[in-house]
DNA sequence: GGCGATTTCGTTACCGGTCACGTTCTACCA
DNA sequence: TGGTAGAACGTGACCGGTAACGAAATCGCC
């Protein structure tokens, strides 16, 4: 009412308008504001009082440039639209945000190679503190280690490799459990549709696909890897995979391409599981609605984003500690996709 | 090899050290890095140098808290590594980037609110200079209304629906295509697989479904709408929609849903299309891979995310344009879900 | 060579906070 | 009542850019 101070000032009050206000100085403001304590009532009283009647809003960008800290982290990947990257990020961003950070989060497309060299040099960039990559490409991987950034950068692939990774009967990729499966149904002819071979990912399935087979003293078959992730692809692909002949259970790198491959048996007549039997990888939410239900590997996306931004965040606010993130591991899910070979 | 400035000074160079070394004012720095010309080829030349030897990297934050442009905008919505939300956003950031701003995504978790307000007073934050939100909830597009910024909002529904939707024939939404699609089939009783009901889409999904019913002379069947957008839903609510008996095709409010009805139909030995047609919306990659390719209702996602998010940078960059986005309409697409009913 | 008009350049202030330090006020005790 | 420790508060500088303005250098032309 009185005064005829706007309540909009254009622009935003600033800490020295509240300190004219509540007669204080400026410093006074920031100390209440820092939450602190150390003021007296009648001065508290004020400052707050000031505080509200101006609306005021700090200001992140001038406390960034006085402290140096920009609480801004950055995220990137491929195909970030996708269930698997898509919950990872939702993951990662979650726990940024409890952790007061905000995350800009990059989608790179496959397709264009320009953009990742754009998006690159965003990160060079000196006001992100931190930086999280997902899934990569070899292209993507090589691109990052090239990152001209003293900010800490957390790679996440599917799974933390050790440096044996087969040994011991350790098997970080949940593959071996699934050749396992088959086998132990009866199959022997068992074949991978692989994905796309440019992703770390992709490869990391048809060694262990390879692995699993030899451990199960099986011969691994000609892995046909012209996918794209898509049930496109596996749809696509199928014949090829099917070739040999004699096939009785099929790994697919996905549960997409699973998806498209499962379409061509059933067009071609092929009962599922009783002629073939089929599964995935990631257990997207729709698997278990597949026709029929698929069996599959179970990664629980989310808390790998979050354990990944854990220990990013780590990294930035305790150098000194050892941050290297721990991820749930992969988990085998049996439907009836799978099924014993016909006689 | 002379002088011992370290090339990694911790902090990074600034305009002044650049404009020391190149024996010039930090305003001359500054203006070849607005890059404006008007610096004479010595100078140019020196400062170019100098800038390459410190390895220089802009501070956004300074040049923000200069001109009050922060160039970053926020996005929020909900289940944001679904299909369709998730390529909105894919959409929108590349524009967003494109344009030079950055995109804070905040995906919103529908079951705990408290995050809402918090993310909400995030963007009270006045360093955000506009607010996109997609397929909101009508809490999401109550809390959006009484956002207290100056900063522009923009919020994607469907379709934005024009004052008399159906007037004209014009079906923003493409449902009545899809009724239209199955009565000229011959299907009589068709029924609607609705998605929650306290999503702004789903409701007017519902409507459209009753609207379109009605200008096909025929009674709508009571809308079952207990569902999640889930497969899982679709599949638990089958029963009830099949309940009313007679009932010759499905509408499924969205792909996923249709997919567990389907699965359910499967189940029960009732044979798609031949017995009970199913047709579903957003036309998800995956949906011409379903058993059988689903019929449903195009949408480019992420092309209405970059419609929207060029609407929102037009509404900052030029307040005075009027910026309403113009989303591309949804578009039939004919499968083998759907086909004549049964005799 | 001298003059004015343009370019080119440098100086100073400012954006909105935090930090370091010095000053004032309060409270307690001798 | 005076002295003093410690809390409360204010002053000035600084973070790294941009904006505004005036000074200096350059150019063309007579």
């Amino acid at each position: 009412m009185s005064g005829g101070t706007g309540t909009a000032d254009k622009r935003g009050a600033t800490i020295y308008d509240v300190a004219r206000m509540a007669g204080v100085s400026h410093q006074t403001v920031s100390r209440y504001l820092a939450g602190k304590g150390g003021l007296r009532p009648r001065n508290r009283e004020r400052v707050e009082a000031a505080l509200k009647e101006l609306n005021y809003r700090r200001s992140h960008i001038a406390r960034s440039l006085a402290t140096s800290r920009t609480y801004r982290l950055a995220a990137l990947g491929y195909e970030l639209s996708g269930t698997g990257p898509g919950k990872m990020m939702q993951g990662a961003s979650e726990v940024a945000r409890a952790a007061g950070y905000s995350l800009d989060i990059i989608s790179l497309d496959p397709v264009s190679d320009s953009e990742l060299s754009d998006a690159l040099d965003l990160l060079g960039n000196r006001d992100i503190e931190g930086v999280l990559a997902t899934a990569p490409t070899e292209a993507l991987d090589r691109a990052l280690k090239g990152l001209t950034t003293d900010a800490p950068v957390v790679v996440v692939r599917d799974a933390d490799l050790p440096e044996r990774p087969y040994a011991d009967g350790v098997d970080p990729l949940g593959v071996h459990a699934l050749v396992q499966h088959l086998t132990t149904l009866g199959h022997r002819r068992i074949a991978h549709l692989g994905g796309p071979p440019a992703w770390v990912a992709a490869r990391q399935r048809i060694d262990a696909y390879e692995h699993a087979m030899h451990a199960a003293g099986l011969e691994p078959l000609p892995v046909v890897a012209t996918g794209d992730w898509s049930a496109q692809s596996g749809y696509a692909a199928a014949p090829e995979v099917l070739a040999p002949g004699g096939i009785t259970a099929v790994v697919a790198a996905n549960d997409r391409m699973a998806l498209g491959l499962m379409l061509w048996l059933h067009e071609q007549g092929i009962a599922i599981p009783r002629d073939v039997s089929v599964v995935g990888y990631d257990d997207v939410p729709e698997a278990a609605f597949f026709h029929p239900p698929l069996t599959t590997v179970h990664l629980d996306f989310q808390a790998i984003g979050a354990a990944a931004m854990r220990s990013l965040i780590t990294m930035i606010e305790q150098p000194d500690v050892d941050a290297r993130p721990r991820f749930p591991s992969p988990e085998l899910v049996l439907r009836a996709s799978s099924g014993p070979p016909p006689q």
